[in-house]
DNA sequence: TGACTTGATGTTAGCGCGATCCCACGGCCT
DNA sequence: AGGCCGTGGGATCGCGCTAACATCAAGTCA
């Protein structure tokens, strides 16, 4: 209660305050087993008392352990990735781990920078999103000499383990439903980063799979920035406008998709009867609309989740064999918008 | 290149390989001035080459100083707080501070949690939203010794400074709105939290307000989890069902909104003269939405903006007065479901 | 009874850095 | 020549804590 010269409080405040040595304080603090009861209670009492908060700086450096995990991301307005982080949470709460965030917008250089910062906190682990970073960085993971995962994506090679999906074979597999289902005229919409690999690989592995049966992307748009859902409504009504006969559009997150589907059905387009759609993500978002969107799930969640128990093994039991490749796989779910052969 | 022991990499290796002494090397790492060119360079090349990241932690604890500020918020996936955050790196990107998140789920408990986690890193500056904190959680952050902004909310006593708006008088405009427009039967739906009490206060404000009109809030309903559009899709439903008079319904979240109006659009009603709608927070989805919802604005950005400058200014120079305070009107736009008088 | 455990606490020595004070050297003035 | 500065760089100490060992009383067993 007394604020008198407020210089923070140190071990030794609390130490001073209950009669023992700062070490045993330092024990009771730790729940280290090997403290009387009695003491313990009278230490507690005291830091309680005073308000003592430990500084974990002073612990980290002293035990050279950090029980902070970085995780690394492009962006946390995406939907996908607070799921990822949800994932990841759960696990780690069971834990004394922590995750701690770091945001990329995308951007390889802000990727290193954002890296750098969180390895000078010398986590016990890293968690980063994708699998392509620059040299630096990926020299810098490996220098770290901790436990590394690259999520969501396992199209290429991992610095140490991955855990995601293969965004070039959903793609694909997206792909052969339009074709079972007979849409002959496809058009595609997505957002303009040449930075966002992952939508980038599911674009190629459409486009390779509508080869395979003939067919080619007869139009496409991308934008950046704005509200996606009225983007996804601008950006159809304009290609519609440019190239009537499409018979299917196809989107590279649902949230554009969303905004094409409300479209339509403003227009009066028989949906997916006259044109079918498709999204990517299977964001709860959908569950919403008017009607169901087809859309491919990324095993958000879990991904996250395997990610973190990753970690955890790696660190309570630093040579465990790698086994570390985990590729999940994205079920598609054709809704309401994408006929079913 | 030679990874042989993979020791951590010091100071002390850097010095070694570029032959002047740490204190030196030191300096070139944090740009301090007075070192030659020559030896700058000769140092940093050393450092590179050994792929030496500093460690922030022992940096932390010699020089007393951490460039951190904790910014405490309940909730990744409600859109607004992503909006706050980008607010708030906006104005933190031009220093050298560096934001860490901690999430509460909207829980007292784990507010305090977090926030005893967080305080033991000893941050330079603390933001939070809210204006509710447990007495432990007060006097922790009062004992910080350190400039905190609570944010969001300003009804209600600030432990330090405050930057938000009224939640009460937002919903006092609201329903003053309503009540002009002419409309008489109102029904309300929002989230269960009793924990969230920015909600709660506009709830208050609105009814206050409406009760000043001799009108009361004919049904109610609220919820938890689940998507939220398609929450506000059912429960507008239901409550349509139960009391089919109603010509007003107010949403405590733009979200929850968005799927009434989408439901009510569908079922051919007409919006805004059969039944007028209102949301709460601007956010940008509505954009794509078929009619622009209305819904006040809670100035997301701009809140984490200011807050940030407060946090930087009072680190700057610590015994700035407080000057701490500060209220934001949010603005009512009326979109296309609710009359305008 | 003495050698040996066991449990509870104290002592010492850093962890890797940065604040602070210190020194050596060259140039400059009087 | 002596004094004085400014510049570049080194030496020392301590930040607050914990690992590892040391200590000491009170059993425990042959």
């Amino acid at each position: 209660m007394s604020d008198t010269k407020s210089r923070p409080l140190t071990l030794r405040d609390v130490s001073e305050a209950s009669g023992v040595s700062e070490m045993t304080v330092s024990r009771v603090l730790r729940n280290r087993s090997d403290v009387s009861q009695a003491t313990r209670e009278k230490v507690l009492a005291a830091a309680k008392q005073l308000g003592y908060v430990p500084n974990k700086i002073a612990g980290a450096l002293a035990s050279q352990r950090v029980n902070l995990v970085g995780v690394i991301i492009p962006s946390m307005s995406n939907m996908v990735f607070p799921e990822v982080m949800t994932g990841i949470s759960r696990v780690l709460e069971d834990t004394d781990l922590q995750p701690v965030v770091g945001i990329t917008d995308y951007l390889p250089e802000k990727e290193e920078k954002v890296l750098f910062e969180m390895l000078s906190w010398r986590p016990s682990g890293v968690i980063i999103a994708g699998l392509e970073h620059s040299d630096a960085s990926r020299a810098m993971l490996r220098a770290a000499g901790i436990p590394v995962v690259e999520i969501m994506d396992v199209d290429g090679d991992a610095i140490d383990a991955a855990v995601g999906i293969s965004h070039r074979r959903a793609g694909q597999q997206l792909g052969e439903a339009i074709l079972a289902a007979g849409y002959k005229r496809i058009g595609f919409m997505g957002t303009k980063m040449p930075l966002d690999h992952r939508a980038r690989k599911r674009f190629e592995g459409m486009t390779q799979a509508l080869a395979k049966g003939g067919v080619e992307v007869a139009d496409q748009e991308f934008y950046s920035g704005g509200s996606a859902l009225a983007k996804g409504r601008e950006m159809t009504a304009a290609m519609l406008e440019r190239t009537p006969d499409l018979d299917f559009l196809a989107y590279s997150n649902d949230m554009i998709g969303a905004g094409g589907l409300l479209y339509l059905m403003e227009q009066g387009i028989d949906v997916p009867g006259q044109i079918g759609l498709a999204g990517f993500n299977g964001v709860e978002l959908l569950q919403g609309l008017p009607k169901q969107l087809a859309t491919m799930d990324a095993c958000r969640a879990e991904i996250g989740q395997k990610a973190a128990e990753i970690i955890v093994k790696r660190i309570a039991n630093p040579d465990t064999a790698a086994s570390g490749h985990v590729e999940l796989t994205p079920t598609l779910s054709f809704g309401d918008t994408l006929r079913q052969s």
